[in-house]
DNA sequence: CGGAGAGGACTGTCCGCTCT
DNA sequence: AGAGCGGACAGTCCTCTCCG
């Protein structure tokens, strides 16, 4: 499909009709605060995307696969080759992990097929590759394992920023057919954690993603999600935040195609892949329950060095209050509320000290927290509490 | 928010090629 | 001949997405 006379003449059409109604310039400066809702109409042509893929996906059904596995089967061979011909892939050779597609500039200056621009990066993880790997891995019975051909599908997704990028690893086995020493059968992923526990520390740092089921997100968003969530930009938002930074990317990726498709003169040129086409960019950013989960999951794994941390914390100068708010958001029991409040206890440094759930506003229910922090305190060699600030003083 | 269904990731296993 | 390895594929599991 392209570009028709028509398409361009509504866009001619909006953009007079930007100008003629713009009668106070807000669209052109910014400064006046626009009341109409934007949302409802990105939303719409969301919609009309979507719709407008799925036709194209129908219509190119004949295809023989996605742009994105055509690239993994390419990058695949090519990796066997050079590990063939070099010992390793050339991108280790280059000093990095990652396999890159072309840059924009550079794939547009010898063609305008914007196939090339839907690639995305693929990290390279061969684990017996890597500086300071052992001989040979060993599998959990303690035999050796042998590698085992690659996965289909060929590398899995990883939800980053600005765009998703590729995990490609290969399998090991523990070769039960070996006549001498007949291992267990077992096979492994080379980003099991088994088969990373067997790298030096440095390098299992290196590894760039946390992964989940059936895809995996990047350290960089987790990371930041561990800090936008602990204050009060949530998953929803988050999701929202990641998603409008890979359409952004499409976009500034399209506009370099149409722009170079001008500068060399190039007519009729092929239209540019909607964000979401599978066959064409299959840009999919990740969705809020997901992100939420992983946060969720992420926490519970590494509670304990949280709750060893807030141990460690000096309480110097003690704040304890009740709170109510969030309470309604916790479980009951046949529709009872367990709990009435919660008690918090901050330090000098507004950092939670301590804090838990309570059935009554009496102080008598803290006794056993109060004589657990004043402990901690001592182990942990931090002076005992000087001042405590409460807005109800009780004797008990 | 919850349930249903799709389908992606992975396992288990076999085959056949190559090298020693 | 045995070991190592890549490739293929059926089948399973269970998460993610969609939809009401």
């Amino acid at each position: 499909s392209r570009i028709s006379a028509d398409d361009l003449a509504a866009l001619n059409q909006q953009l007079d009709y930007i100008n003629e109604h713009d009668e106070h310039g807000d669209v052109a400066t910014g400064d006046q605060e626009i009341n109409e809702s934007l949302i409802d109409e990105v939303f719409d042509n969301l919609e009309s995307n979507q719709t407008a893929a799925e036709v194209e996906f129908e219509a190119s059904e004949a295809q023989p696969g996605s742009v994105l596995q055509n690239q993994l089967r390419g990058v695949l061979k090519r990796l066997l080759k050079e590990i063939n011909k070099y010992n390793m892939p050339l991108c280790y050779r280059r000093g990095d992990f990652f396999d890159r597609p072309p840059h924009p500039v550079f794939a547009l200056r010898c063609s305008l097929e914007p196939t090339q621009l839907y690639w995305r990066k693929v990290f390279i993880w061969l684990p017996n590759l890597l500086p300071g790997c052992p001989s040979t891995f060993k599998c959990t019975c303690g035999k050796p394992l042998i590698r085992n051909g690659f996965n289909d599908p060929i590398a899995r997704r990883v939800r980053s920023m600005p765009a998703d990028y590729f995990l490609l690893t290969n399998r090991f086995l523990c070769p039960p057919r070996r006549q001498n020493n007949p291992g267990c059968g077992r096979s492994f992923q080379g980003t099991d954690p088994h088969i990373l526990g067997q790298l030096p520390l440095f390098v299992q740092r290196a590894f760039p993603a946390y992964i989940t089921a059936r895809a995996a997100v990047s350290k960089l968003v987790m990371w930041q999600m561990l800090n936008t969530f602990s204050s009060r930009l949530g998953p929803a938002k988050f999701s929202g935040l990641v998603s409008e930074i890979q359409y952004r990317t499409h976009a500034e990726t399209e506009l370099m195609y149409i722009s170079a498709a001008n500068h060399y003169r190039q007519f009729g040129v092929k239209q540019f892949s909607a964000f979401d086409d599978p066959h064409g960019y299959a840009g999919s950013p990740p969705s809020t329950p997901y992100l939420k989960g992983l946060f969720t999951d992420y926490t519970n794994a590494n509670r304990i060095y949280v709750d060893r941390y807030i141990a460690s914390l000096p309480l110097t100068v003690a704040s304890g209050d009740h709170t109510f708010a969030f309470l309604k958001h916790t479980g009951g029991l046949k529709g009872e509320p367990i709990f009435t409040a919660a008690y918090t206890l901050m330090n000098e440094h507004e950092e939670v000290r301590g804090h838990c759930f309570v059935p009554s506003k009496s102080m008598t229910v803290l006794q056993e927290m109060f004589q657990g922090v004043k402990q901690g305190l001592q182990d942990a060699n931090n002076l005992p509490t000087q001042l405590f600030y409460t807005d109800s003083p009780q004797r008990t």
